[in-house]
DNA sequence: GCATACATTAACGCATACGTTATTAAGGGG
DNA sequence: CCCCTTAATAACGTATGCGTTAATGTATGC
């Protein structure tokens, strides 16, 4: 990727977002933002389409860019989505004879979410947890799926890392990731499938709770 | 949506590409387009990478607007993403409780079929499936599949065009459509679900088959 | 004859400027 | 005191221009 003004500034905005640093539902006019990044308001212009077509931020004349908030509804609607598409994948994945060696990276992820866990490091848990998913679908072999599961996970990220304080040591989670990459070395599609498929209505049911039951607004 | 420069943009560069009047896999320039457009670039570009976010175009530096062409793996992949997601919005849809009433525009597109069927006009039977779909996915209730969904069938929409008259007389499909309808009026979410999933396998291994059969090479 | 270096061209990236238009606030009428 | 009209403001939409840079063709040397 090129590193043109306008990647940049989707870089940054995007990173901007993800943080927080641009609050979910505010409303930011593009001069400013240019002024930020010490640009014009060409680049951050056609970043904030780009980003709006991703459906992170919202572009409205006379009122900037709008981040776009996430609550429990939107929650539910994207784990329902990444819950198909990914079990979808570790399907597809398990119907590839991959080799022990193919699905290394995946083990990786799966040990450093362990080490991660008996250190109680949160974040590291999460950055783990996010590559093992990324990877999963990967493996499945469909580009497509794993556009769109980036797109969403992008959506729910700022969320996902706001409410990670919030959660309970996701031990049953790092065994769930286990039992499905079992599953694909086994070639077991439907077992893949149907684990992953538990393992995420069970996130799902997890974060949208902890939003609804934390009365959190503004995600 | 605003009537701008940039919209008009986008509407017609969507035309253009449907149509095929921008043929798959040809390049364009920003400055061409805009005098066809009788614009200047700027709206031009914005619409470009819009169209870009949404995977009908690529646009590269000195290569111009290249029209992104549709491969027999292209359909199959995105057949796949249409059939997980379509097929969970059917068992959601069975799960809301409607009323007859509720899938009565369902209901009419089908009719519809039915008659573009006993006349013979597939441009009429495949406005109507479209139709259909885009209804079908609205009853599930999750606006991010409805999205998505939309996203995925712009990509595949002239591909489908320019095979319609390769195809069969589409009598299975219409099938097909009461099927699932019925079960969703019956709140049977489980029916709905396999049965759409197997329609769209059915339409998937088809649509491949003949890109494969005719040798089409730039869909 | 082929490869490499160089010059030429033009498409793009981005800054800038300006007319348009929605918003907001102020003022006047009810 | 509230509402409506109107004027001021400023953010945006879009045209334009220019420096940058990649692609293409040419010339030169091996």
């Amino acid at each position: 990727m090129a590193a043109s003004q306008t990647n940049q500034a989707l870089i940054r905005l995007r990173e901007m977002v993800f943080t927080g640093e641009l609050s979910p539902d505010s409303n930011h006019y593009e001069a400013d933002l240019a002024d930020q990044l010490g640009m014009s308001r060409t680049p951050v212009r056609e970043a904030a389409l780009t980003m709006q077509a991703q459906g992170l931020v919202e572009v409205q004349p006379r009122r900037g860019v709008r981040i776009l908030p996430i609550s429990a509804e939107d929650m539910a609607e994207i784990y329902d989505v990444l819950c198909e598409l990914e079990s979808l994948a570790a399907a597809r994945a398990a119907e590839k004879s991959y080799t022990a060696d193919d699905l290394r990276i995946a083990q990786v992820c799966i040990d450093n979410m362990d080490t991660a866990l008996s250190n109680q490091d949160r974040d590291a848990w999460a950055s783990a947890d996010d590559r093992f998913h990324t990877e999963l679908v990967r493996l499945g072999g469909n580009a497509r799926v794993a556009e769109i599961v980036a797109r969403y996970t992008d959506q729910v990220r700022r969320a996902r890392m706001m409410t990670l304080p919030l959660r309970p040591l996701p031990v049953q989670s790092n065994e769930d990731h286990r039992a499905v990459l079992f599953a694909i070395e086994n070639r077991d599609a439907q077992s893949a499938r149907s684990l992953h498929r538990a393992h995420r209505q069970q996130a799902s049911t997890l974060l949208t709770g902890l939003i609804r039951e934390f009365g959190l607004r503004r995600l």
